[in-house]
DNA sequence: TAGAGTTGACTAGCATGCAAGGTCAACTAG
DNA sequence: CTAGTTGACCTTGCATGCTAGTCAACTCTA
């Protein structure tokens, strides 16, 4: 009775919300954040409902800041709306993720090609600095720390390109694979392999060589939905059973 | 006195939004469309000031729908809008269209170089026929459907990808592009060779040479920048003569 | 009993009133 | 005449009442 039916998502448990009061920017600006944070670390889980009336009543805001924050969510894939129906956080789909790989390595790619022709002294130097702070997080263990420094590194590398949009649209792009890769939880002998990857990317960078950074980083981000794609039988429930109606809206971005 | 000074763009004339009667989805979606329209087909300038109040009363609608509809539109960059004060019709900017052309040209190489690779007999026959429809048109000199059709070439060849969204990510991506190529009129000369240059990916992708076809890409859009870098200094107007103040839009995507 | 039709409760979308903040111009003081 | 100040107007952002559409449960009928 009290089991779960995936027809019958539970309202998602109200206590995940961070409150707003520590964030900044517009109260839409607020609410999008904090909605954000725990959809991406499935605090709130895929296929959950979500209504708009329980979350101006958590965060203390009227429906106005809500509306333009899911509004936002939706146009990102991590929300589907259902006009006059409802909302729900949208499952993991695999294809979906395939894709985002594929775009992000074609961006992550064209970045590290670029960045080993203009990079600047300091730029590498700052790469390099990355680089040993992750060995060293990786030797004392600190695998959330590691996380981090991981997901700065690439950020690193695409602001490297002078372009600085770039990190931004790679961000709001890959929300999906965020998610995803949440789940995997970083092991030991994996964070070795990262660095060691990482290295030769910075290694081809230094070098100013583009073809071979563009081979490290392919195969680097290869190893990312080799270790995604198993998910979806690990933890069925995360994924959609039928495909996401992919409804065509109109307004997508 | 009527003379138009750039710190007082008068308000955008009136008639220029096509009613929202003919399209579909929500009210918002409609006004989204044809705000869209007239921003990229620049019947809205660069640097105008667009009042919320005025579309409600030219589209007959609410400032709901209006709100949710320039939202999206600053989310893709084609509106600044200052919290408290008004909103604009974003400037063009070389380094933003120059941005946009290096995430276009990462897109549709790795696109191109995949299609190479995976293709169909029937995506490559549709590809073929896009290409002599081109030279029909070009013969005919109809520029204006020349240009139709070199958009759809394009998405062709992204949902060739089999990733369905691809195309939408790029629309959306690269609307700043839109605006500027809006300026250039298709020239007879230019044309031609257009039709050589996608000749020369459908020739590569047709012998599954996927190095070819990235060559053959990558000299293709490499003509568009050249061609837009110029705009800067003809029609100065177009573009903010300080940099649009970027400001960190905490909510952006 | 099974199915179709109806009804009711719930949702998101839209309209509109209100408040906070910013801009600009006129006015005042030096 | 210029610089600083102030105040009114105008903008967006937020709150809230209302409308319309959807889904599910229930009832009536075959």
């Amino acid at each position: 009775m009290i089991d779960v039916d995936l027809n019958h998502p539970g309202e998602f448990d109200a206590t995940v919300l961070r409150p707003i009061d520590g964030l900044s920017g517009s109260l839409g600006a607020k609410v999008y954040q904090s909605l954000l944070e725990a959809i991406l670390f499935l605090k709130i889980k895929p296929g959950s409902i979500i209504r708009k009336g329980d979350i101006c009543e958590q965060l203390g805001v009227s429906r106005s800041p809500v509306t333009e924050a899911i509004a936002r969510l939706s146009s990102q894939g991590l929300v589907d709306v259902v006009p006059q129906s409802g909302s729900r956080v949208s499952f993991l789909s695999l294809p979906e993720i395939r894709e985002g790989s594929f775009i992000r390595e074609a961006l992550e790619i064209a970045a590290v090609e670029r960045v080993a022709q203009v990079r600047s002294d300091d730029q590498l130097a700052r790469l390099t600095r990355s680089l040993r702070l992750q060995s060293l997080l990786v030797e004392d263990g600190d695998l959330a720390g590691f996380h981090q420094v991981d997901e700065e590194f690439h950020e690193l590398l695409l602001e490297a390109t002078g372009f600085p949009r770039l990190a931004q649209v790679m961000n709001s792009l890959s929300m999906q694979i965020s998610r995803a890769r949440y789940l995997l939880l970083p092991t030991p002998g994996r964070v070795a392999e990262t660095v060691k990857e990482h290295a030769a990317i910075v290694d081809a960078i230094e070098k100013k060589d583009p073809a071979q950074a563009t081979l490290a980083m392919r195969f680097h981000l290869g190893q990312l939905i080799h270790r995604i794609a198993p998910l979806e039988t690990e933890r069925p429930e995360l994924f959609g059973r039928l495909r996401p109606t992919m409804q065509n809206d109109k307004m997508a971005s």
